[in-house]
DNA sequence: CGACTTTGACCGGCGC
DNA sequence: GCGCCGGTCAAAGTCG
């Protein structure tokens, strides 16, 4: 099964749905067979005809395999034998020879078939596979997209459907602009920001933005959601009966996003207003940690602890937790949407692993709590943790607990900015704060191109929407969430988008 | 005076 | 059951 998953999805991945001529080289290998399965399966998959297919099939092999091809070819001819030989009697000591052949191809056919049947079954796997990921997407393009969630939400009345957001994810840049003017948001962020460009700055991550789908009904309500933010950790249970919805669910429930970046200053002035309502000495950090509470909003559940690293005191740790239930002012979206992505990325991944999908090798496991300073010595819930402090100037800063997991953003796809090379541990993604504030989106593309760029993401990803769209170039306004109903996934092209750019290069 | 910070106390989860 | 620890509460203090 492996192999045949495997070449599924390489085929997938292609983008190009291959015609029988494009299915060669396995044919090559294969006399005996079984070697010719494969290439048939993947043949199969894409034509909807079945019968049709057996006769393709029949005839790539033939094109590959002398025997089987000799064989194959004779098919046609063989039907007509067979008439031939039942009106005449005469005929049947030479079709003798044919008949056996016959029969051989037959059972090759049969074989064929059971594993058309099983490479159905493998394909409606991956499907279903597609399409949890397609709704961890979804959420992660929703998160990406505070802002306008309130608004689309008023205006799309409740259900929150997580692409309502994307139309304003869609274009974040203009809010990096805004960042700068505006007044509410950023005085003080503007001040910080543009103080210390080459440093690093303090950054303060979000995870905020993660909507729920169970929350999906209340998002609106700040006050809910915080309960529900908070509650869904207890009461992981809603519904099952849609294992899809389960997934997602799951994944967003706790999640959070921690960020490391260089500051001198105490704390960070993300965009958002924080009331700091205690702060404790943690275990292993002299350090204390400090506890805030976005006060943008009445009932808003967004917390964020923020502490030095003890390794390092130059570098501030700032984890957010819970989802904003108010419009964020554009500088706080930017960290928000960027964060959210990051958390989505990370949960799709333990989300992936847990549900034991066909996806195996999804790779961003569970978080790691990091350990050595700010999360919690027995962290309940998945950590995503984005390095900033790999900065230019910045002094390599290495991870110090193995097991802390950071998140593996994809250095290489994202561009150069500041002339700064964002070079990083393997491990560890590097982005300059200044990146952040200055280039919001960028933020938050590379944090969607990790995702993208992930081999077994955009594998997976690709066959899902090969199989189901059915024209790999649909990838980018692809993201058909018509079996969600969710709007559109107008804004989700942005996901697919960022990730080109910056995964491409 | 209102908003915010400080700080000790309290609560709940977890491991022993 | 106990202690540890993270997280939160809330009274007191501070600031503009």
């Amino acid at each position: 099964m492996e192999k045949q998953l495997r070449r599924e999805l390489r085929f997938l991945q292609s983008g190009d749905f291959p015609t029988q001529d494009s299915v060669e080289p396995d044919g090559a290998l294969d006399d005996s067979g079984d070697h010719v399965k494969p290439l048939i399966k993947e043949m199969d998959f894409f034509p909807n005809h079945n019968q049709s297919h057996d006769c393709r099939q029949g005839r790539k092999i033939d094109n590959n395999n002398n025997p089987l091809s000799s064989l194959l070819d004779s098919d046609v001819n063989i039907g007509l034998n067979l008439l031939s030989s039942s009106s005449g009697v005469s005929r049947i000591a030479n079709e003798e020879k044919p008949k056996a052949e016959i029969s051989h191809v037959k059972i090759a056919l049969e074989r064929l078939h059971e594993e058309n049947r099983t490479l159905r079954c493998t394909l409606g796997q991956i499907t279903k596979s597609y399409k949890e990921l397609q709704g961890q997407l979804f959420m992660a393009v929703q998160k990406l997209a505070p802002g306008n969630q309130t608004e689309k939400k008023d205006a799309v009345n409740g259900t929150s459907s997580p692409m309502m957001s994307v139309p304003q994810f869609m274009d974040p840049r203009p809010s990096a602009a805004l960042d700068v003017n505006e007044p509410s948001a950023s005085d003080d962020r503007t001040q910080d920001l543009s103080a210390s460009p080459g440093k690093n700055m303090e950054v303060v991550s979000k995870e905020g933005e993660h909507q729920i789908p169970g929350k999906h009904a209340s998002v609106e309500d700040g006050s809910d959601q915080t309960s529900q933010s908070w509650r869904q950790t207890k009461c992981p249970k809603l519904d099952h009966s849609n294992k899809e919805e389960q997934v997602s669910e799951v994944p967003f429930r706790k999640a959070r996003v921690s960020i490391r970046a260089r500051s001198e200053a105490p704390l960070i002035s993300d965009g958002c207003q924080w009331r700091k309502y205690g702060q404790k000495m943690a275990k292993g950090n002299p350090c204390p940690r400090a506890y805030y509470r976005c006060t943008m909003a009445v009932g808003c559940p967004v917390r964020k602890q923020v502490q030095r690293c003890a390794e390092d005191k130059s570098i501030l740790i700032t984890t957010y937790e819970g989802n904003h239930n108010h419009p964020l002012p554009p500088a706080a979206t930017a960290l928000a949407n960027t964060t959210s992505a990051a958390a989505a990325m990370l949960l799709s991944g333990s989300t992936t692993s847990k549900e034991g999908l066909s996806l195996p090798s999804f790779g961003y496991f569970p978080s790691l709590p990091y350990a050595s300073t700010m999360a919690p010595s027995a962290a309940p819930f998945p950590i995503v943790t984005l390095d900033l402090t790999q900065g230019p100037n910045a002094v390599p800063f290495l991870r110090p607990p193995p097991s802390a997991a950071t998140f593996p953003l994809p250095v290489h796809g994202y561009p150069r900015i500041l002339g700064h090379s964002m070079l990083s541990p393997p491990k560890l993604s590097a982005v300059s704060a200044m990146q952040l504030w200055q280039r919001p989106v960028s933020m938050v593309e590379t944090v969607t191109a990790a995702i993208a760029s992930d081999p077994n993401f955009t594998t997976a990803l690709a066959a899902a929407i090969s199989t189901i769209i059915g024209a790999p170039k649909s990838n980018n306004g692809g993201n058909n969430n018509s079996s969600n109903g969710v709007a559109t996934l107008s804004g989700s092209p942005q996901l697919p988008q960022s990730c080109t750019t910056f995964s491409a290069n």
